[in-house]
DNA sequence: GCCGTTTTCGGCCCGACTGTTTTCAGTCG
């Protein structure tokens, strides 16, 4: 059982103690498991191999006991026994926003839905016509977009007034539900007059004196909330979270005798404004926390104490390893639609001083093993001229790389003379994803042994609302790459974001570095590099632990240091 | 069910919205 599975086993055994009328409390305990294992860097299997279960925040005694019992005999008797007499398909309309534990009760019965694969089915056909709004979220960069055109609309109105994204489009998940706006400004009302006027804004809900809730012809609703700039600090703070990042900060606010909410700090009947963020978590004892840290995973006993790290920022990179240009490799898979002329004028501009040009390998059963060889060669031919014709000056480097299959035994999808036409290759599973974790585990390993293959690309597999990732064992996976210097890609295509930001947070603590490329296969994708950097900022990476950081003196050492 | 330099017992985050059970329970962020 992974972490994701048991998160939804908590929540679930959560849900049913609420429907049980249990104590309030201990359904909050459960909850809180639930959140605390979602987002654990380590998997909860391996903490219990190593009889360390109550590393995790908030499980004692009782509820250790519990996941020991699961994983010796695949279940829980104490769980059993709170699920039953309950339908199992109420578990499936948690889902829906709107409704809980009590209300998923109640429907299961009135509309006695029983099975639960159908339960949503059956639910949408109940509620008439598309009342129910299922949970469907956008992905990052396509909210973010999004959310950037009403902000560039209303700052252009509003030079003076400060406005940002809230909730999870602040902290930078990698997907996201409805947008969220904060402005600070004195002016609300010509504001908000002017937030239900922007372009692309296709019906008002709602609005008030502070606040609008509109939206937009796509369909997404967008909130904005205002505030007067000198109470701005905890409006911000509030609304961007994440949940247990507030609840943790009131908990702390609580034992100082304070109570936090969106208007200020309160001690007694007396409340306290704050213009800033800054100011408020000062008011609280702690340095101001970077929002793509806020989840509760250890950002705030570091901020009490000083020790945030210095993430990892966009204007750090100096080069992306990772595009497929249109450079004839007759590949099995997509090509690239730019030129490498084209990425590498591109590059120049967004101020790289290298750049990988990584192709999928040629189509290995339409080829024989010569006329692969044969691609490869003149591919080289073509980076060697465009190197060499930029003369000794060179302002940009280009180096020849591949993203090269790992096939289901481990082997790569070249032949090996091809390898030495290669400056450098990115290994990946574009293959029978359905593996145990213990064959995708070794499969993956073998693959990244060859001397040339210097990045596992895309590490996880998911695509986002499409298919999860692959099992593999990590532990065995960031050891490998710690000792051998494999870096871990970090993926920044809208739908992978792979790494995953909980996997890298994992990886920086072990030691592990890692490598942020966009997968260009257009030169607008080059882009797409702020959503990488966002997902390595969620994992507590610094500019120490991204490779593509360093100058070009420095990368071309570390690309021939671990032949 | 968890947790602790104010507590090993007695606490456990805050405010707002929704709908209809007009005084609150359920849900959300």
């Amino acid at each position: 059982m992974n972490n994701k599975q048991l998160a939804e086993l908590f929540k679930a055994v959560s849900a049913a103690l609420e429907v049980k009328g249990e104590d309030k409390f201990k359904i909050k305990a459960y909850d809180e498991v639930a959140s605390a294992i979602e987002h654990s860097s380590s998997e909860v299997k391996d903490l219990w191999d190593d009889g360390q279960l109550q590393e995790i925040p908030g499980v004692g005694a009782s509820i250790a006991g519990h996941l020991d019992e699961l994983f010796r005999k695949g279940k829980v008797a104490h769980f059993e026994s709170i699920f039953r007499g309950l339908p199992p398909a109420m578990f499936e309309l948690l889902n829906v926003p709107g409704i809980g534990p009590k209300t998923a009760f109640k429907l299961c019965q009135e509309l006695r839905i029983k099975d639960p694969k159908t339960a949503l089915l059956k639910l949408e056909k109940a509620a008439k016509q598309g009342k129910i709004r299922l949970e469907d979220r956008m992905l990052l960069p396509f909210a973010w977009e999004l959310a950037e055109k009403i902000i560039t609309y209303l700052q252009k109105k509003h030079p003076k007034d400060r406005i940002d994204p809230l909730g999870s489009l602040r902290r930078k998940t990698a997907t996201v539900g409805d947008i969220d706006l904060a402005v600070a400004t004195k002016n609300a009302k010509e504001v908000i007059e002017d937030f239900l006027h922007c372009p692309g804004i296709k019906e008002v809900v709602v609005s008030g004196k502070n606040t609008a809730r509109v939206i937009h012809q796509n369909g997404r609703q967008i909130d904005l909330k205002t505030m007067e700039p000198g109470a701005y600090g905890a409006l911000l703070q509030h609304f961007t979270g994440s949940k247990q990042h507030n609840i943790h900060l009131r908990e702390i606010a609580q034992k100082k005798g304070l109570s936090l909410s969106e208007y200020g700090i309160k001690k007694g009947k007396k409340i306290s404004k704050y213009a800033t963020e800054e100011a408020f978590y000062r008011a609280l004892g702690m340095e101001w926390i970077p929002p793509e840290l806020r989840e509760d995973s250890g950002e705030i006993e570091a901020a009490q104490n000083t020790k945030l790290p210095q993430l990892v920022e966009l204007g750090a990179i100096k080069g992306d390893l990772h595009l497929h240009s249109n450079f004839p490799i007759e590949t099995s898979h997509d090509e690239g639609s730019s030129s490498i002329e084209t990425l590498m004028e591109k590059g120049k501009k967004l101020g790289y001083e290298y750049l990988g040009f990584s192709e999928h390998n040629p189509s290995f059963s339409k080829h024989s093993q010569k006329q692969i060889i044969d691609i490869l060669k003149r591919k080289k031919e073509t980076i060697d001229k465009i190197n060499y014709s930029r003369g000794k000056k060179l302002l940009i480097h280009a180096f020849n790389g591949l993203e090269i299959d790992i096939k289901p035994d481990g082997r790569l999808a070249i032949p090996e003379e091809g390898f030495k036409f290669l400056d450098f290759a990115i290994a990946s599973v574009h293959s029978s994803f359905k593996m145990n974790r213990q064959a995708m585990t070794k499969r993956v390993l073998k693959a990244l042994q060859h001397p040339k293959i210097k990045i596992f690309g895309h590490p996880t597999g998911r695509k986002l609302g499409e298919r999860e990732g692959y099992e593999l064992d990590w532990e065995q996976v960031f050891s490998f790459c710690q000792k051998r210097n494999i870096w871990l890609e970090i993926n920044a295509w809208p739908n992978r974001l792979d790494l995953t930001d909980v996997l890298v947070h994992e990886a920086v603590k072990n030691g592990v570095k890692m490598i942020i490329c966009t997968d260009s296969h257009q030169v607008d994708h080059m882009d797409l590099m702020e959503y990488g950097v966002a997902v390595a900022r969620r994992g507590w990476a610094t500019k120490n632990d991204i490779m593509n950081t360093m100058s070009y003196n420095q990368f071309i050492k570390a690309l021939k240091g671990g032949e």
